[in-house]
DNA sequence: ACGATTTCTAATATCGTTTTCAGACAACGT
DNA sequence: ACGTTGTCTGAAAACGATATTAGAAATCGT
């Protein structure tokens, strides 16, 4: 493994000083540009990349930092973001932070020196790292997640509230008046936002509330199953169920499976994020969607279009429409509760 | 945005030289150290890794290339090794190839002057970058997949010739001996194993095999509905199909569906690779599992280990065990052919 | 063909660390 | 008390690029 050539090995081969051969590499037309190019390909000359950040101060490098790859939204956002890099020719840091603030600072404190800039999908809303990044001078967009003092960041989000209402909007319409939830971490934009949405269709739709009816699970799977369970052992369980994410969905179906609950007959369900597999389950799942991949390409492209500066200094947020794909999970009540509703619109 | 404090910030403020609170950073004792430390926290000081990696050579980060991160056996394999790193210190480079060898080519000229060692799942086994790590100098452990020299990298496989026969033994047990396969591309590593796999359970369990019963589908969703629509759409249909891989097996599962065909009456199924949802699928599917994120963190280890040479220069190959989860996905086959099979064993 | 103007070039300081290389100082044995 | 260890320190030379500066060469108008 010989020692790789330096600049001013190429510079020495093609006659010329280190500096005409730096401007060569910066795109500026030099006299000696072929001898520059052929002493290049010649020694196999890669510029360093330590070298150029000490002097540049860029790093021609990303942070994407985000709870969990594992999570089939999350691997798309990185896919998103990674079809832009592609161009820019930016190269990705990529870390997970497991839901947790704290797993979180570490990783950026360890990072923000790296990198020229920052996405972000913040663990929570308590979350001090935007704060801290916008402090260091780190451009940074967040993803999926807000900040309280969120209006200071530029962020790509989506319709949580009305989609988790459509979702609601939906079963309503399908007759069901005993709708539960299963959210997901309250902490978190998603979860707040789609319990929001998810309450206020209810109320609006002149239903009382039963508070045994919303289940907080913390988005994994296994929340999903516990608040399931706890669910169907109500002595008056729901007709229908809005889940508020694709991992707690796995845990809600497991559960139903479990007790041998039919869907749609016995109970009908709504999930939040499509899956290739959403489409063969038994019955099909109606869920609400939303461009993912998307999501975090033009993430991507905010960014750099931020750190170029080819953009005002004012903040900008997106927000993204969701739509729900009817599949055959809903149908109507099990028993229509005649009579009991004075305003029931059962057949 | 203040300049972020250097070394020498600190030295001034406490009192001493630069290589003084260098030693101290590197852990080695020295006299002032409560002063260093109290300046260093004072001044919010962080050491600039550009100018470190250009003086030592280490950048601290490692590079992990992986040919699709949606796929979530390769998120599971990118948290196995992440967590690795979050002790070593280490920080992830992530990228996507597509299965290209062009595209991954290119990022690895991008990425192998930024960091210490390389994770690589090769796009294809004539992928040449193996050999062009090596030959830079660049600590390299191959995932899942396999190159022709490979007997000179470090790499973590598992046993895709014994997963795919034990899956063809399962469904000879039940009495099948028409079984198809849809292989994913037998460019790659696992691809071609399970094929072989395949095959050589079918030839020594006697059976002649038709050629219409491998299709080849490259690994994506897409290729598996075609490959089991061709499957679906033979004269004589096979009773029984092993699919090679876990996106593939989405697309099959929807053909079925679409056709109509009822498992496991019609057709029995076997998958390769577990999946959250392959419990709650109607019915739920047998497949092969393996241990996806300790590949990814095993991989991690070795790599870490190269790095700081602690082992032996000779490459260690491991390879994991798969096992059969046996769900309902399987049964007899729908008409046991007697007399059809000389040695046919059906009741 | 001349000076004025515009490229283009070479030399060099610089980025923030780590790493010699001596030298300073204390502790030690005899 | 003396040289001999040994530990700790500061000065200064790298590492490999970029940015600045001033000067050389090429281009231009008349």
């Amino acid at each position: 493994m010989a020692k790789s050539p330096t600049i001013a090995d190429v510079a020495g081969e093609a006659g010329v000083s280190v500096a005409t051969v730096s401007r060569h590499m910066r795109g500026q037309r030099v006299r000696a540009a072929e001898r520059i190019e052929s002493a290049i390909s010649h020694l196999r000359y890669r510029p360093s990349p330590a070298a150029r950040s000490l002097k540049s101060g860029k790093t021609g490098a990303i942070a994407l930092v985000v709870p969990d790859v594992t999570n089939p939204f999350f691997a798309a956002v990185v896919r998103g973001a990674e079809s832009i890099t592609a161009q820019s020719g930016h190269t990705i840091f990529l870390a997970n932070t497991d839901e947790s603030d704290d797993r979180e600072t570490e990783i950026i404190d360890n990072l923000s020196s790296r990198v020229d800039g920052m996405l972000l999908a913040p663990a929570s809303e308590n979350d001090p790292n935007p704060e801290r990044l916008a402090d260091a001078g780190i451009p940074t967009v967040l993803i999926d997640r807000e900040v309280p003092s969120s209006g200071g960041f530029d962020s790509v989000l989506i319709d949580n509230h009305g989609g988790a209402r459509s979702a609601v909007d939906h079963l309503l319409g399908a007759g069901h008046r005993r709708i539960a939830t299963i959210a997901g971490s309250v902490e978190s934009t998603p979860g707040r936002l789609r319990l929001d949405g998810y309450r206020d269709a209810i109320i609006e739709a002149g239903i009382e509330l039963p508070p045994d009816f919303v289940r907080e699970g913390g988005f994994k799977e296994h929340g999903g199953y516990q608040g399931m369970m706890q669910l169907l052992a109500l002595p008056d369980p729901p007709t229908a169920v809005f889940v508020a994410n694709n991992m707690m969905t796995i845990g809600v179906l497991r559960a139903i499976k479990h007790i041998g609950v039919r869907i749609p007959d016995d109970l009908s369900v709504v999930g939040f994020d499509d899956h290739p597999f959403s489409e063969i389950l038994d019955p099909p799942l109606t869920v609400i969607d939303r461009p993912m991949e998307q999501q975090g390409a033009l993430a991507m492209r905010m960014l750099v279009s931020r750190m170029n500066g080819t953009v005002p200094a004012t903040p900008r947020q997106v927000v993204l429409d969701t739509h729900l794909i009817e599949r055959a999970s809903c149908g109507p009540p099990r028993e229509t509760l005649i009579g009991l509703h004075p305003d029931g619109r059962g057949p």
